[in-house]
DNA sequence: TACCGTTGTAAGCAGGTGCTTACACAAGGG
DNA sequence: CCCTTGTGTAAGCACCTGCTTACAACGGTA
């Protein structure tokens, strides 16, 4: 009853991976492991990380499962690899007092090229699982409450930082996992300008209008 | 490697349900109803609809996990009873210009009484589910939503009540669910007047200093 | 006492999960 | 050629999940 169970199953052999276009090898390791990779970034960000099985990610990178294992080890190793991977350029390439506009409006964006960094979204769907994940995604977020904690002056400014980081991510859920409307068919720039104004009370290094 | 899995297996005949002063029947199917109840809205509030199980959920009310069924006809059906239960009673005795202040403490406050409103927590932890039971939540988030959005008199009040709410369940998740430091142990008081200071310029009927 | 509906119990089913194992190819070197 | 090594595959294992079923025990009634 899953949306698309095993439709590659039955395949002679390495013929038509995904896509097509580009890789065409046939055997492989280095790229069988990144279009695993891939496979799981996408599944994590649309199911979270419970709801993607090993099956469902080896199915979309046109591989067998087993291979899953043998160049990762575990479903959890996998998912520390996804999120390593695209996570944090996002952090390091834009300046802090940018970096709150720039995170929500890439999680109020919807079609996203295929490079595009989910790792919030990942983190939003993943929140129900177990502990560990938990843990791995308070990594993430120590990492931006960090940067925007550098917004305020005020001696609890990573207390600050905090609370702009649970805003962003709230709104994140409401519009992306939940769908609450009328936020998810809201325009970024009005959600942005609201959210900007109300801000600027609590981080006074924000710019004052976006 | 559960927590707690089996603990009340063997045991001779219903004779010590659970805390054992009050109850003490024997054959009492209003009363096993409850003590199913009750343990759901436990266990949902702490693991969420998905990690909570009917076995955990039949055990810690030292009842018989076929009776969930013979009961509530399935899980959903159980997790609807709970979320239906003790959720509204909040909504409908707090003014609108409370509303907000009423239930951000009730998430800031850790030691809760067993009747203490969990929904929100619930909520939250049940993000990740199947996608019945994000509408189930979507419903309680609307009529929240609902009552935040009277409290401006723009015109898009309802996109700011929208985001006044994301605040408060991503401060919900940052806390209760992910922990981070130093939210999760920040004086609620002072998570409040910070929140309820930056909100002003959105909700311009919240009270001036709360 | 005999009966019978209600309540409680143990065992099991079908299906899904992460993960493993035994094996079929391909390619390269001796 | 055979043998080894790396790559891909199918099948299966052990476990957990929601849920069902066949049955035992209780308790009131006739």
């Amino acid at each position: 009853m899953r949306e698309a169970m095993q439709e590659v199953a039955a395949r002679p052999a390495g013929e038509a991976r995904r896509g097509g276009a580009a890789g065409e090898h046939r055997r492989d390791a280095q790229s069988t492991r990144r279009l695993l990779l891939d496979a799981a970034s996408e599944l994590f960000a649309e199911r979270g990380y419970e709801r993607a099985t090993v099956r469902d990610i080896a199915a979309r990178a046109g591989v067998n499962q087993a291979l899953l294992f043998r160049y990762f080890g575990s479903k959890k190793a996998l998912f520390g690899e996804v999120m390593a991977r695209g996570g944090h350029e996002q952090l390091r390439s834009t300046p802090a007092e940018r970096l709150f506009d720039v995170a929500l409006r890439g999680m109020l964006a919807e079609g996203r090229g295929p490079g595009a960094d989910r790792s919030l979204e990942v983190c939003l769907r993943s929140i129900g699982g177990s502990d560990e994940i938990a843990e791995a995604l308070r990594g993430l977020g120590d990492e931006y409450a960090e940067v925007l904690a550098t917004l305020s002056r005020a001696e609890d400014g990573a207390l600050r930082g905090d609370l702009a980081l649970s805003w962003l991510l709230g709104i994140g859920l409401m519009r992306v996992v939940v769908g609450k409307e009328p936020l998810a068919s809201a325009d970024p720039n009005t959600v942005s300008r609201l959210v900007g104004e109300a801000l600027g009370s609590l981080l006074e290094g924000l710019p004052k209008t976006e």
